[in-house]
DNA sequence: GTTATTTCTTATCATTTGTAAAGTTCCGTT
DNA sequence: AACGGAACTTTACAAATGATAAGAAATAAC
């Protein structure tokens, strides 16, 4: 997936503000298991993953929890980083080898003040990761693992091909050992 | 809660485009017990509680779940309906006589493309609710009920004398039961 | 190709949470 | 002040999930 495609499925804007803003952004080839906020400043950059599979975690009481899984087209950032500029609770681990788009931080947000249409692409940017969010909030709430383990596997089958089942779970609120159980009722 | 002061702690921008935004807000006197979506057109429309206590909730399988609390200064919005302009599964209740902010969702996305401060304005609205949406639903796959519990009354105490016992275990994502034995537990 | 390691599943038991129903407290109404 | 109804708590039991451990399958290393 080009920069350029990426770029248009967030929001469509005038061909020189497209150019400018697609200037600033370099390119990277990243290995399977590399952990963006160690090896990276995940901190000041805006990430979208031009190819490769990678989540997102934070760790508790010493256990990993996965909230995000990214592919083809996904942002791959530190909200709170990015937002706030603090320091964030999460990491970023590729779990694929992976081709990246990366942007500063700073420099987009300077973008953002001299190009009405960068501030637009911005703020639905923002809009559709919030609308995603909450629908994933919502989601856990509502249904049960099981039904959110589908519905997972009904948007994007290759997870299943392409994660281990102990992301999936933890995902999914769940440890590995229910998810099985789930696995074993459905087939 | 004046509305130049919820403005401005979404985010300060300069005094003219501050009026030209302001000027689009209507205020209305709102009654507890009130349904925005069916009383009011929540889709097409923008809150913001400048006094009052709200709650959103979506009807699942005819059980009630309320995913989000609201108060002074807090914006009140079918995300879904203002992002994506689809027909939405929550509604929002007023749980006091409340005093609200207006401003016609077509207008304000008008304005965001005539005035690069108001569209930035969106942009940070947009960024610091999805802060927001991404550390609750964290919170929710991290920590169990007992914490969210204790957080929730750390953060807004008043919310027990305001809202009802079940709304908040809805939102905690238990059974009134289970927040009865939480509680007890705690004192 | 064999071995070693990791991952996933299955089984057992303990804990937690839900459901249903009964009891208590709190509020508003008359 | 008394009544009625709603909200909250408590109890008993059932169902679901977690923890632990052992076994099977898949993957990686040599």
């Amino acid at each position: 997936m080009d920069l350029m495609q990426i770029l248009d499925e967030v929001y469509p804007i005038p061909e020189q503000s497209k150019q400018l803003l697609a200037q600033c952004f370099e390119q990277l080839d990243c290995r399977k298991g590399q952990l963006l906020f160690q090896t990276q400043k995940i901190g000041s950059s805006v990430y979208f993953l031009s190819q490769g599979l990678a989540r997102a975690y934070t760790v508790q009481d010493g256990v990993e929890v996965t909230f995000w899984f990214g592919w083809e087209g996904s942002p791959l950032l530190s909200m709170k980083g990015y937002v706030s500029g603090e320091h964030s609770y999460e990491d970023l681990e590729l779990l694929e080898n992976a081709v990246l788009f990366r942007i500063d931080a700073t420099q987009l947000k300077h973008l953002f003040t001299k190009d009405i249409h960068i501030a637009n692409w911005g703020r639905v940017f923002a809009e559709k990761e919030l609308l995603k969010a909450e629908e994933r909030l919502i989601s856990r709430q509502v249904k049960t693992a099981e039904m959110r383990y589908r519905e997972l596997i009904a948007v994007y089958p290759d997870i299943l091909l392409r994660a281990p089942l102990r992301h999936i779970a933890s995902y999914l609120g769940v440890t590995p050992v229910t998810l099985s159980r789930i696995r074993a009722n459905i087939s």
